[in-house]
DNA sequence: TTGTGTTTATAGTTAC
DNA sequence: GTAACTATAAACACAA
């Protein structure tokens, strides 16, 4: 039985292979000139080594702002818009061609790595498909198309991904829905990251987090007293770990009408973030005075971190709903709630100790966007994701006050250091100018001092899994067979310094598609790098390069992408 | 009907 | 060894 596939410009990889050499993409994304035209580096200072560039907020704001808004109208129409595609983006005409050779002779290459699967997980592709939109929010469609646009790898079999894509998107607290406005009907929410979210990749690593960010949700008596947030008791967990002998049963007796698994509610709605954010806001004011100015000094000097970064675009949905609000009838309550809720959103530092226990005033029934209740038509309103209605400079949501903001608090913090961060300076024992802003176990700074051995194992063994198994269900040969010669492990590890190289992906990527910068070079770096790791040369080892390398990749994968847009 | 969203279940890998 | 994170599949409900 053919597998119904969800409206989308792309067909199946199979089919489109055989439609002919011709293809199309549809939008153009722009790229952050500082990141990547720029006079330094792809990954210029700014993003230090944390090997995050595209996913801390700042440079995915600035760099790609462009979201096309036709996707989502393709993806609803359902029509094959390029029914000929084929080469999207990450494949130059070259590596299209070369394509048609490997499909003859699948059993002799070793590796195609335009269609291996990219260096992200879900999360992360996520992530930075809604970092990449104007407003930072995506409906699923929107979603699914941008990954399917930067990432042929995902034109194939996308029942399956896609599935996956909707697990991450409901299971992580991370993500929230944001409810249309009436004015624009349609299936679905819009999806955002959770403006606690931080950089949750800020260790570099884009496959596996060190920690999960997580929203305490206590919708029933379960009250455990737990003040953290980051604790291990959170719902997530119980959500795919428990079993389904496990102990739920105490909860169970109070029953939702619209879970019936009350006890493992999801934190999806944006209306339970302003909610959780409301409270405490309200019953920790003063509770908070001392502690929040000690934050607010520590952010004078270390707000710029990708936290800070990633937090202060989320701002913006606030401010949406904030204005939104200010528009409608809504009861003076619960305008001040909003209130509440930007002006906590003044000190984003202080997101990260929220949630403290926190006593739902409403009935967790309420907080459920199937709740019939006034309350929650009421939120839904409130929470309706409105377009702006003018584009402008002053307008909170565009980017070049992001980048102002974030480059006035790299300079406060040190921005020569950082810009030097990106290399290998740890080798030499520097220290980021930034790290000291995370606790993380995980950290940059910790990963140094534990040395990176472990997690360059780790990340090798994961990416030779996503190489072997590029295709799904179809193997490849040998992935690691490489022999790597002492200037390609000097380009790779040039790869985040500022020196200048023939073949080294630090500098600024030309237009061209067939160049050390295509995604396809790129990612060939990438794991021959991690095969370098693997192989115990520490000379190598850097956990900074390989995150850089993936920002490399990504952005490799952005350039193509605009490159073949141009020639269409 | 189909896309969207939630939840359960399970397996693999890595961190502690 | 255990907990945590991720991927994957699948059942199910809901709504456009
Ligand atoms: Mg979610």
């Amino acid at each position: 039985m053919m597998l119904s596939s969800p409206p989308s410009k792309y067909q199946t990889f199979q089919q489109s292979f055989t439609n002919g050499m011709n293809g199309s993409v549809p939008g153009s994304y722009s790229m952050n000139p500082m990141a990547i035209g720029g006079p330094s580096t792809l990954h210029s200072g700014m993003n230090g080594g944390y090997g995050s560039s595209m996913l801390n907020g700042m440079n995915a704001a600035a760099g790609m702002n462009s979201h096309p808004t036709h996707h989502s109208q393709m993806s609803v129409g359902g029509s094959p818009a390029y029914p000929g595609i084929n080469q999207g983006v990450g494949l130059s005409p070259n590596m299209a061609l070369s394509m048609c050779i490997n499909r003859r002779t699948e059993k002799t290459y070793r590796r195609n790595y335009t269609h291996a699967k990219p260096p992200y997980s879900y999360i992360s592709l996520i992530t930075m498909a809604l970092q990449s939109s104007q407003h930072k929010m995506m409906t699923l469609s929107e979603i699914y198309q941008w990954i399917m646009d930067l990432f042929p790898f995902y034109r194939q079999n996308q029942q399956r991904w896609q599935n996956s894509i909707r697990h991450s998107l409901s299971f992580n607290d991370c993500f929230v829905k944001v409810p249309r406005s009436p004015d624009k009907p349609g299936k679905g929410s819009y999806w955002s990251l959770h403006p606690d979210a931080g950089n949750m990749f800020e260790n570099g690593c884009y496959l596996r987090r060190q920690k999960r960010f997580k929203c305490k949700k206590m919708k029933f008596s379960g009250d455990s007293g737990d003040t953290d947030n980051n604790d291990n008791s959170s719902s997530e967990e119980m959500h795919q770990q428990q079993s389904p002998s496990g102990s739920l049963s105490p909860s169970k007796e109070v029953t939702s009408p619209s879970s019936p698994h009350p006890h493992t509610a999801s934190y999806n709605d944006i209306s339970d973030v302003m909610d959780d954010k409301a409270a405490v806001t309200q019953q920790q004011s003063s509770v908070e005075q001392n502690s929040h100015k000690e934050l607010t000094d520590q952010s004078s000097t270390a707000d710029a971190s990708p936290n800070e970064r990633m937090l202060h675009h989320q701002q913006n949905i606030y401010s949406h709903l904030h204005q939104q609000t200010a528009d409608s009838n809504l009861p003076h309550q619960e305008q001040g709630r909003l209130s509440a809720v930007n002006n906590h959103h003044q000190n984003t530092e202080v997101e990260n100790i929220q949630h403290s226990n926190h006593v739902r005033t409403s009935s967790p029934v309420d907080a459920n966007q199937h709740s019939n209740s006034i309350t929650t038509s009421t939120r839904e309103r409130q929470n309706y994701y409105h377009e702006p209605l003018l584009e402008s400079k002053s307008d909170p949501l565009s980017y070049p006050s992001h980048h102002s903001f974030y480059l006035s608090q790299l300079q406060a913090a040190g921005a020569h250091q950082v810009q030097h961060y990106p290399g290998l300076s740890h080798h030499a024992g520097a220290t980021h100018p930034l790290a000291h802003s995370f606790s993380h176990p995980f950290s940059i700074s910790s990963l140094m001092n534990a040395g990176g051995e472990m997690q360059s194992s780790k990340e090798m063994r994961a990416y030779q899994d996503a190489m072997q198994q590029y295709s799904y269900g179809t193997t490849t040969q040998e992935v690691h067979h490489d022999n790597i010669s002492p200037q390609q492990i000097s380009t790779l590890e040039n790869a985040t310094a500022s020196t200048p190289d023939s073949g080294d992906v630090s500098t600024s990527i030309p237009s061209s598609s067939s160049n050390a910068h295509s995604p396809e070079n790129l990612q060939q770096q990438y794991y021959q790098m991690h095969y370098n790791m693997e192989s115990s040369n520490p000379a190598v080892s850097t956990h900074d390069g390989l995150g850089s390398l993936a920002d490399a990749y990504y952005q490799g994968c952005v350039q193509q992408h605009n490159s073949n847009a141009a020639i269409a």
